[in-house]
Order: C-alpha cells, then sequence, then structure tokens
DNA sequence: TTATAATTGAGAATTAATTAACAATTTAAG
DNA sequence: CTTAAATTGTTAATTAATTCTCAATTATAA
C-alpha cells in the first residue's frame, strides 16, 4: 500500500485512544462526539478528528464515532487484531514481571519462550513457559518463527543480543536495556529507557521546586 | 527564577545526551563537539547547539563542549545532582525489578521503603528494605517525607493510592499503573504506560509488512 | 416532511519544532 | 604575531504539529 506516511506522534496517541474507547465499550456507551472524548481525555476535539483522519475518518457527520467500530479499527490499525508470538531474554524480576502481565495476552501477544544465561534457572517456569540456556536462543526463534524479542538483560549484553537476532529473522525487538541498539531496518525497535523517565520525572519536580 | 519554559521534548532528550556524555566520560574523552556528537548519537548538530543553548549554551566557540562540564551541567538541569527519596508500592515482579536497578541508586534515587497490601509479603525484604503492609504507606510517607512513589499496582487500586498519596505531600508520581491519574498539578506525574509502548511497537511491524 | 441542532472532515491559519546559515570567537599552526 | 581552520551561539528559514473554521451532512424534534 502507498500510504503516506504517519507521523509517529498520532501513533503514539492511539493507544491511548484505544484505551478509553475500551472503557467506554465496557460501560455499554455506543457513540461518542469528537468533542465528549476531549472533555474525558484531555485534548482538544480537534486533535481527535486530525488523528481519526489520518486514516479515513471513522465518524459520521451529525452522528459522532461508533465506540464499537473505532475500537476495532484502531486495533487494526495498531495490529493487535492478530497474534504475536514473544520471547523474554532475560528471567529476571523484569522479565517475569512481563511474562507475568496477563494484559498483553488478552492483546494477542503469546509468550512462548524465556532464556537466560544463569543455569541456576534453567528449568524453572514462568507461567507454563520453562527458562531455557540463552544459547538455546536461536535454534528457538528460528524454528517457532518469533516476531518479538523482549530485552531484559543487562546492556553490555544487550548489543551482541540484538545481532543475534537480527540473524535468526527476529521482526522486532522490545528493548529495556539501557543503551540504543544499532539492527537493520527490517527490525523495529522499541526502547524502554526507565532511567530516562525517572529523570524526566526528577527534572519536573526540581522545576516545579524553582517556580 | 522567571525562566522561560522548556519544551518537554527538550526535556526529553537531555537523559539521552547524559547517557552518551557518561559513556565518552568513561572513556577518558575530554572535548566533543557538536557535529562529532551528532555523529554518535545520530541527531543533528544543530538540533544539539538548540538544545543545550535553551539552558544558556556550554560550549566554547572553536572549542566545542567540555565533556564533564556539560555532563554536571545536564546532571544539574535534570535534578540529578541531589538525592530523591522513594518508596515503591506494589512489592510484585515489576517492584523488585525496579527497586533492585541499581543504576537508580548511582543517580541518587534512594529506596527507603516498599509497600504491598499481600500478607504474605510482609517481613520479606527486597534489597534491605523489608515490605509493609499498604496501610503503614501514608504514616511512613510523611514521616519520613519521601518524596517520589513509584506505582506498581494495579490501575483499580492506582487511583485512589494516588489520592492518598497526593494528602500525604508526595511529590512526585512514577506510575507504571495503565490508567491516567488525576492529581493535583504541585504532583508531578511520569507514566510508563508499557503496553502502549508495546503497541506501537505491533503498528510498526504492521507497517513494515505492508510496505 | 421540514427545520434546527449536532457533528464530522477538510482546508486554512497558527504555533511549535527542527534545520540551515553565518557572524563572532577561539584554537592552533606557521 | 598572523592566519587559517574549527566551532559555537544566534537568527532566519523551513518543516511539522496543532488548532481553528466552516461547508456538508446527518440526526432529531416539531
Amino acid at each position: 500500500m502507498a500510504d503516506k506516511e504517519i507521523s509517529q506522534a498520532v501513533i503514539g496517541r492511539l493507544p491511548r485512544y484505544f484505551r478509553y474507547l475500551g472503557d467506554l465499550k465496557e460501560k455499554g456507551v455506543e457513540r461518542i462526539s469528537s468533542q465528549e472524548l476531549s472533555d474525558i481525555m484531555k485534548v482538544t476535539a480537534s486533535q481527535i478528528r486530525q488523528d481519526f483522519n489520518n486514516f479515513g475518518g471513522f465518524g459520521q457527520q451529525g452522528y459522532g464515532y461508533n465506540v464499537n467500530y473505532l475500537y476495532d479499527e484502531i486495533s487494526k490499525i495498531l495490529g493487535i487484531d492478530k497474534q504475536h508470538s514473544l520471547v523474554i531474554i532475560g528471567a529476571g524480576h523484569l522479565g517475569k514481571a512481563i511474562a507475568g502481565y496477563t494484559n498483553f495476552t488478552r492483546r494477542g501477544f503469546v509468550f512462548k519462550g524465556a532464556f537466560d544465561c544463569n543455569p541456576e534457572l534453567y528449568g524453572t517456569k514462568i507461567r507454563d513457559v520453562e527458562v531455557r540456556p540463552v544459547d538455546e536462543m536461536e535454534e528457538f526463534v528460528k524454528k517457532n518463527q518469533i516476531e518479538i524479542a523482549v530485552l531484559t538483560i543487562p546492556k553490555e549484553q544487550a548489543v551482541p543480543m540484538a545481532h543475534k537476532l537480527a540473524e535468526c529473522g527476529i521482526k522486532a525487538i522490545w528493548n529495556f536495556a539501557h543503551v540504543d541498539l544499532e539492527v537493520p531496518n527490517n527490525i523495529q525497535v522499541e526502547n524502554v529507557h526507565l532511567s530516562d523517565s525517572l529523570m524526566k520525572l526528577s527534572y519536573n519536580i526540581n522545576r516545579y521546586e524553582n517556580t
């Protein structure tokens, strides 16, 4: 498809729309106007309409948006109408936290394997998945055509690991290591740099105190 | 101070500069030009200079930037030259992962307390800190003048907890619950919405495949 | 059936962010 | 000491993002 490129600013807002629409759906709300949604979400109605229009417009003049339809359309755009297989590399607390987060399962992310380099963890289970030696990762990923690798390992190990992952055909890396990975551009990387986030918080504490 | 407001776009880039400068410092690099930094970080030299200029400019024409000085200045801007006390509310895997992340300690974030509502966890230790019943949180936060609360609890509990925290004088909330908190604006909130991040990744996988 | 109110989609206007350009300054070499 | 090269800080230009406006459309009430 020769769609025009959608800005990451817009993409970054979609999950939040999705979350609010899910809440509305649960409450049994059938339709909503950009203005009502604006009031709830504290963003401008104009931005809401502009954002949805990037994808062709899901509303109807004089009516607003159908909550269920809009919800489904956004889930398609985000690609969470399909299943995605994932493995977790690094079976520490963070890896376990992520594996155990049932919300991901609900969104179609299927936890298929866990790897670590600590022999004490081999054979232990996270949910119903056995932790394996990290040497077995490549074969496992290839054989099971895993799409996403979650990197919850120290930054020194993350860079060579990303290389290996690239070689065995991974599609995407969800990177929790505090380092920028360099991978070929057919591989999608999403970074979660927790310390960056904490520093922003620190900045804002500081800023407020000096005002 | 009547500083002009710095955009969050700029603030969001500071931790990354800080990280790269830390690496350079460790390597013993003493000076660096915006062009060299640009090559390493893959952002434009112009943006680097513009960003630093928001704070008055830390460089010298014909010389560039002194790595140590720049590092220290950014750490002051981010407020990580001072210590910040924090408590973790929710002693599950995610809470433990964060408590155990030694990098935070290195940046002056001091882990002072952990709370949970699961009686089985009472008295168990995370690092050298005992997990206490969540009912004791308010008293503890007041008494010890805790600045930051890390919320690693389910979203249903997060909203009332944020209210309680507001009442006992917390300065900031680092929120991992998948909900938008409403607190008075003297309290800083930084959200880490992991599922939003994963959905962005999913979008980008999708986009690449349909190109 | 008609008129009125509601509401989107789309284009225009505005504001914000990024990049380019270059004078002023400093370093460093001859 | 003089000159050439390097490099910032700053202003201008450009691009991107957001907000405003309103014609076109639909729902709803009379």
